[in-house]
This record gives structure tokens, C-alpha cells and sequence, in this order.
DNA sequence: TGTTTAAATTAGCATCAACTAACCGCAAAG
DNA sequence: CTTTGCGGTTAGTTGATGCTAATTTAAACA
């Protein structure tokens, strides 16, 4: 039963590049492990591989680029993160743990449970989400 | 950052020999294999390992029984897993992918979260859940 | 009694995803 | 210049969890 994933890691990965992305300038392996609060190592093994299967582009520099593949597990992990977080705060659960549990949950889920959770999540805000337009929104600079 | 568990697959072993208690006279290493689709080594191990771990026990006849403490987990995760598996078809997922992903998402839940969804369940179900009270009124017969 | 079969086990291996230790290259600071 | 430190990489390790192949145990059947 193949998962619905690249790899539950790489989603992490490129999800982690997305927010980044999302508010600073340039994205480095040491951004993602201060991030994720893993070794450079674990990092720069994860992008190297990243690399290969054309999720990220790095330049001279080190600054990592998504690629339009790896953009769009990005977002559409982030996205998840987005819907299940607000749900459940929703439901009552603390800011801070809504966020963990999230992380976790955004990669299990099948699309047919992240459809019906995010119409939802839709229905219960009247269709309307600043967060998941900001999202949609965003085009990463090229450089 | 430890987690909630046990060890996610220690959970999922201990549900499956709950499950099978409640509707066999035995448990067999065999038998959760087969519900699992694992093979026979694989759930021989790890039997093993729960067993030194002192989750179940193992008669002559190879025949599993979960102690208090295998118990206790068992019940719990098969709690999260009913009340999941509810709730997403509540939400219109189908009820084959609603128990699949139903057993991913079990073992990562927060105990906080799980509180939560548990309350948004019992309160779109006025208290009532069949399933949850026969979990709860459900006794291993002593060999 | 001897063969066949089913269950369980042991041993060895693969994959994933983290880690530490150790090293490289370069740029800025003296 | 040389030293220092940071970012990055390589190599090797670990732990979780699955697998296959081959062996042992034991019951079942002519």
C-alpha cells in the first residue's frame, strides 16, 4: 500500500523551505536544521537527495530554490498544516498543540479525508481563509 | 521531543490483539499477522518484544493475552481509533478510507487533541456511542 | 511410524531518518 | 598573512520496523 507521499521527511523538508521562503530572504541548510532542530548534517543529506529527485535547486551560494515540483508538495503540505491547525483550534485544542499535532497529521492523511476535512473547515468559516489564499498567493522570487 | 506512545507499532500490535480478543476465543501470532498483512517473522518479534515488555503474555499453546498494561494501551488506541473512524465519516469520508486513516492518525495524536475530537464526537452524538461502550465494558476472559 | 503441514522462531538484511565526529573552504578579524 | 568561525559535507552509527530464507516444533494423517 504505497503511501500518498514522496517521503514523510521530504514533505517536512520542502514544507520547512515553503515557510522560510515565506518570510525571509534566501533559505540555507542551517535555516531548515535551526528550524526543524535537526543536525547540519541530517539537513545536508536530506537536501542532497532533495536535489536528485529535483524537489530544490542550490546555487553557489547555498541558498536552496524550490523547483516547481518540489513547490507544489510544498504547498500542498502546507496547506494541510494550515487547514488541520485551524481546525483544531476549532475544536478547542491550544494554539501550540494544534501546530505539533498538525505536523504530524498533515502527512497520514489519504486526500479524500484532507478534502472532506477541509470543506470543513471551509463550511465553518464561510468559505473564507486569508491563510490558505496567502498561500496560493505566494510565487517565490526567482532569482 | 518524545512522543506519546509506546512505540507507534507496539500500539498497532496491541489494538490488533484486542480486536481479535473481542471477536475470537484466542489470539494467535498468526492471526495478527494476517489482519495486519505483516509476515509471520515480523509479528513474531515483535511479539517477542511485547512480551519482554511485559504487554502480553504467551501460553504453551502460543495463544496471546494482553496484560493490565498491554491492556490499558490497547484499549486506548482502539478508543482514538473508533472515535476517528467516526468522526471522519461524519465528515463524509467513506468508511474504508475513514478506518484507514483512521489507524495512521491514532498514533499521532496528543492526548490533548485526541480530548478534543473526542468531545466534538461525543457532542454531534448527544453522549451516545455504542462502540466506545463496548470497549469499555469489554473484559479478557482469564485462562 | 513416518510424512506432511502449519505455526513459530532465528538469522540476516533493507530502508528510513535521525545522530556524532571529523574535515573542507572561505571570508572576515586581527 | 594567519587564525578563527561558520556553513556545508562525508563517513559511519543507531534505532525502528519491515522483509526473506531457513530451521524447529508439533500436531495430523494415513
Amino acid at each position: 500500500m504505497k503511501a500518498y507521499e514522496t517521503h514523510e521527511s521530504s514533505e517536512n523538508y520542502l514544507e520547512s523551505i515553503l515557510m522560510l521562503s515565506m518570510d525571509h530572504q534566501v533559505v540555507r541548510s542551517i535555516d531548515i536544521a535551526n528550524m526543524l532542530g535537526f543536525s547540519k548534517p541530517s539537513v545536508s543529506v536530506a537536501m542532497k537527495r532533495l536535489r536528485e529527485e529535483g524537489m530544490i535547486t542550490v546555487d553557489s551560494n547555498g541558498y536552496i530554490t524550490l523547483t516547481e515540483d518540489g513547490m507544489k508538495i510544498a504547498k500542498g503540505t502546507y496547506e494541510k498544516h494550515i487547514v488541520i491547525t485551524n481546525v483544531l483550534i476549532d475544536l478547542g485544542v491550544s494554539a501550540y498543540t494544534a501546530g505539533q499535532d498538525a505536523c504530524r497529521i498533515e502527512h497520514v492523511l489519504s486526500p479524500e479525508t484532507f478534502a472532506r476535512i477541509k470543506d470543513f473547515y471551509l463550511r465553518s468559516h464561510d468559505g473564507v481563509s486569508p491563510e490558505l489564499d496567502a498561500i496560493s498567493a505566494y510565487e517565490q522570487r526567482k532569482p
